[in-house]
DNA sequence: CTAAAATTTTGATCCAAATCAAGATTAGAT
DNA sequence: ATCTAATCTTGATTTGGATCAAAATTTTAG
């Protein structure tokens, strides 16, 4: 049984859809999705998307991390990371406005597919079983947005970090153990708050036998505990 | 010319779209729709939908004002305000899971058409014209959800409070002058901080000329400076 | 119209987390 | 391997906004 409080668990940011609605393109259509795609490689710290400009095609990623944030003056929300194999920028389908509105970054080396936008919207329009998967990731995204807003408004510093490391674990990487790969400027950055906060809160879990995390690796060491910390303790 | 910053300025709650997508329908598929849709008055107070129950529709709103809301152990995150003419719950679209993410509740006196969920997903597999515009409403929505997320997470609550208000008057009630229909407790729910904080800035506003509330009607009354406090003043 | 209840305002206090300020450690360059 | 730059950790201080407390106002009920 399911409760209430289950939905706005998983309040990390990570889309974690694959690419069936691309195998409900015809042969014809896929013809016609792979002449208007191209492969890019972008090193790890570049920038994919820029807030703010022409929005001229969805990304499939193929390999690699990225995060999709929005800009501000000071400092920036991210508001999902993903992961492969996954869709990026389906928001930029609202035909209202033709640029980006957010930026897209590659935490480490990353390879995508960017599809023209255009072509994009064309196969929608020709085929709904597509339109149809589209929608679904689309409202299963912002699903995922929704859940990340509650985490980081509702729930202060030791849940919302608590809550990124097994967003990770669990959708990101698939395992308790993964590499570290990110700084803890950027764990700062996905939790929101301060480096120093990050800092103080990995040695206290380190120190309850929580986490284990140095230069290589982090690894959960007590989910229950973990997970408890998570739903705001 | 627009800059970069532009795009997180309405970081309100509010889906702008009307009914076009209902104009993509032929007549025998708006008799499909008009069959599977039925009329529903709430008043004031009133909970259209709630989280974790089985998602069996989607609601057109056709008067009054809601709020979409997260409920959380100790309180909520409103995630959109919506008034006429829109269209609610598009992410119970999202194939992967049959309940409602988050409550709907009315705020004063209101009037939905609720569609049967299965009707309309068959109309989105029969008319890609449709789907496509359904894509697009979302998009759209998650934008400005993404807005508010930067608001409420970014900004500090001078510039959260203008935010709302100023959303308000664009978005919802489109005029600088508005009846008040929301109590500081929604005042402060919506805006992300407690009810005293609301009372202690509007009683700066009022003291420094920018806006008039009394207990009929709020008035901005220098928009330009309501503005500039908005994007983080 | 009056009393009671609810909401709003204002002031005082407290707290979580940011910022400031040094050190300690790690990574990169020569 | 050594020096330098960057990142990370720990402690001290500050602060924005919440909470607590009480008075003022508004709404509701009789």
């Amino acid at each position: 049984m399911n409760s209430n409080q289950d939905i706005i668990r998983n309040s990390c940011a990570i889309g974690s859809n694959t690419l069936e609605c691309i195998e409900l393109l015809n042969d014809e259509q896929k013809g016609f999705l792979e002449s208007k795609t191209v492969d890019v490689f972008y090193q790890k710290g570049e920038v994919l998307t820029k807030q703010g400009a022409f929005a001229s095609h969805v990304m499939i990623l193929k390999e690699g991390l990225v995060k999709t944030y929005i800009e501000g003056s000071t400092d920036n929300l991210i508001l999902q990371i993903f992961s492969p194999i996954n869709i990026i920028g389906l928001s930029t389908l609202f035909e209202g406005n033709a640029v980006f509105h957010h930026s897209t970054q590659a935490y480490i080396d990353t390879r995508v597919s960017l599809i023209d936008i255009s072509a994009f919207k064309q196969l929608i329009n020709m085929n709904s079983g597509f339109g149809a998967k589209i929608i679904s990731l689309l409202a299963e995204q912002s699903i995922i947005t929704n859940g990340r807003f509650y985490c980081l408004t509702k729930k202060q510093t030791y849940g919302r970090l608590a809550d990124v490391i097994l967003c990770l674990a669990n959708r990101i990487y698939k395992t308790q153990k993964f590499p570290l790969q990110l700084s803890r400027k950027e764990f700062a950055e996905l939790s929101g708050m301060s480096i120093e906060s990050i800092a103080r809160i990995l040695t206290k879990f380190k120190a309850d036998g929580i986490l284990e995390i140095n230069n290589e690796y982090v690894e959960i060491l007590d989910f229950e505990k973990m997970n408890r910390i998570s739903m705001h303790g």
